[in-house]
DNA sequence: TATGAATGAGAATTCATTCAT
DNA sequence: GATGAATGAATTCTCATTCAT
């Protein structure tokens, strides 16, 4: 977001810069919270000075803001792939275990928007209630019709939704605690967790005989 | 806590003056995380001025120290009570219950604590370690028990709990985005979520054949 | 000085606790400096509370400049001992023996001093003006009329009398650094100096030939 | 010292900026000793904001560190140059000189280390220890040699440089009292102490027969 | 673009002193 | 007399942001 004009596509130096600082952002706003997080850290992990920064981005709200914004479509990824087409409870499982190995792959992310949203969504109110409520309605449009025809048990579907990301964010979110309680080195959580969640879902939402 | 002789008991003013600036800094420190929160705005929602708090509290640390430390207890209740000697079923279902009573009883509380292990439990990671690991492991034993001996679908105990803990809590931790999600009015989304959950785990841990 | 009526002698309770706190204000000023000692300090160690202190004495600064006062007179009292009628060298050498002593003995008192000149005589500016001056310039008519006499060697007389300060005093105010340099544990260095101070100023005032 | 990579080399700017800070902070320092002096107060004599002064050095701490480290090796240069191979009265002359010279045209670092020996040295303790003990040792060990040589009086090395120190610093470090007892306005008094001082440390150290 | 320098608005904490009982 | 409670005025330090080059 180069304050430079508008109309001409950004360089490669601009692109580069932007990604480093968004990259670092990352790392802190995930780490320490938008309060917690300062300008000097960021910069210093972006390899940048404060005002060269400020160059690219013209406050810290900004950085902030861009950062969410970016990874919010990646975010909901998992959920659109949700194919209305594809078998309901294969398509459920795979999109959990989506959910689970982005806690996995991509834990930051997971944390960042947990703490924006814990503290009320102040930067972000509004893409939630646009962006992500329509694609969780229609998401969950679909799930209705699939419980409506029998083909898998009948649930409220956007407590279903809330109930995937909930179990599956919670590694990412909560991973100190899961790790304190697992035993700090464990890696292998993931597998055991991917494991009971599959099968939790798979019986929670077959349909009865 | 108030600097007086350990030796004393609190007087009524002490307590009381503690008590308000507790409940303020839940409030506070719920909302804000640590950093973002301010002793200012604390003394302020305490009705107190800032060098009246920190009569009662040596520093900002300290005040959020006592939070968490007086709300554990609290916090672990329903774990505590999961009582080995019931029906497992019943008593899963009644914790889970009861952890979503809390999540839409005490909201505050579970964004405190979400918060603290959001950023790594900078202030807890202790007492995480000592208290909920210890009673963890022995509610753990109590499932493998279970499972083992076919009372329940066999599944990790460890997983189930965390499970638990995320469903429920989500109803209060992001309550900002169900919300947004369900329409901002609506209160009633806990029964619906009650109903969801008792299906999910009735279903997902009944043993099977 | 408790502000109760100053017609009144001071009770029992008075006193003592008017000598507590001197007794803990010496402590304290003497270590830390003015600024540097807190009211708070002085009251533990005085082990009454901080508004019961101040019921004795109305301010920080009172307490100090009651301490100065009362501790100049012993403080200048190795001087006052020099009898112009006795043998010029032998009072001399007695008086240095003295001073030594004092540095040996209350350091605190040195120290306390010391901080106070140290930073302009802030607060006790006019009893150096007025007592000192006097004092000195007395004692140093006789040491003149000594030197006039023949008696000792001719010598500047204020110079040797703060020359003798500065040496004996040295041993408390530089503690430190004096056994920072000699060795922390010895305590036995107050009989050297006793003895290298002699022999300085032994030789040093012995009139020629 | 400024933020700057240690590997770059510092600016005009900063090399202007620390020295008028560490200016101010003399002044300052040396007058109010530690706790006393206030960022404030430096800021304002070295005509900078405060933030901006901590800019240039992260706290006042650092100050006063760098301050002090700064002049250590100024403070200890006259006592250097005491030469092993010159003549030992004549050397010892030029060393009681050369340092009260120095009490003369460098009061306030005199007053600056009082200061800080006074309380303890709490915040320089370690280059005492260090770098302090083994230039006066060594120096002692000459003092050593001439005396047992025959060319000095036999005395004790280490009090010996004790007395020529407080002598000497004690034009610097009790200067308002010396004022007070001469006269406030006289400045002449040095030439006085120098010829006391010499005469004294004369016929103290010539070797008898 | 980039960065050294600067700063105003906080923020936590300290402390002498006062108040009320 | 004694003390728990309260506070205003510092005081150190932080940090997002701006300035100047």
């Amino acid at each position: 977001m180069a304050k430079a004009n508008a109309t001409r596509p950004p360089t490669r130096i601009q692109r580069e810069k932007t990604e480093a600082i968004l990259a670092a952002a990352l790392d802190v706003f995930s780490a320490q919270g938008f309060r917690g997080a300062t300008l000097d850290e960021i910069a210093r992990a972006a390899q940048l000075s404060k005002p060269n920064l400020l160059y690219y981005f013209p406050s810290k709200e900004a950085v902030h803001h861009a950062l969410l914004t970016r990874l919010l479509d990646t975010w909901l990824d998992p959920l659109r792939q949700l194919d209305p087409d594809g078998d309901p409870l294969t398509e459920l499982r795979a999109y959990i275990q989506r959910k689970l190995e982005m806690s996995r792959d991509y834990p930051r992310e997971s944390r960042l928007f947990a703490n924006e949203i814990l503290q009320g969504a102040p930067r972000i109110g509004d893409q939630i209630q646009d962006t992500l409520k329509q694609l969780v309605d229609e998401k969950a449009a679909i799930l209705r019709a699939w419980s409506d025809a029998g083909r898998i048990a009948p649930v409220d579907p956007h407590h279903l939704i809330f109930s995937i990301w909930a179990t599956t964010q919670h590694y990412a979110d909560f991973e100190v605690q899961v790790r304190g309680i697992l035993g700090a080195s464990e890696d292998g959580y993931f597998h055991d967790a991917a494991q009971f969640l599959a099968q939790l879902y798979t019986s929670g939402l077959t349909p009865k005989g």
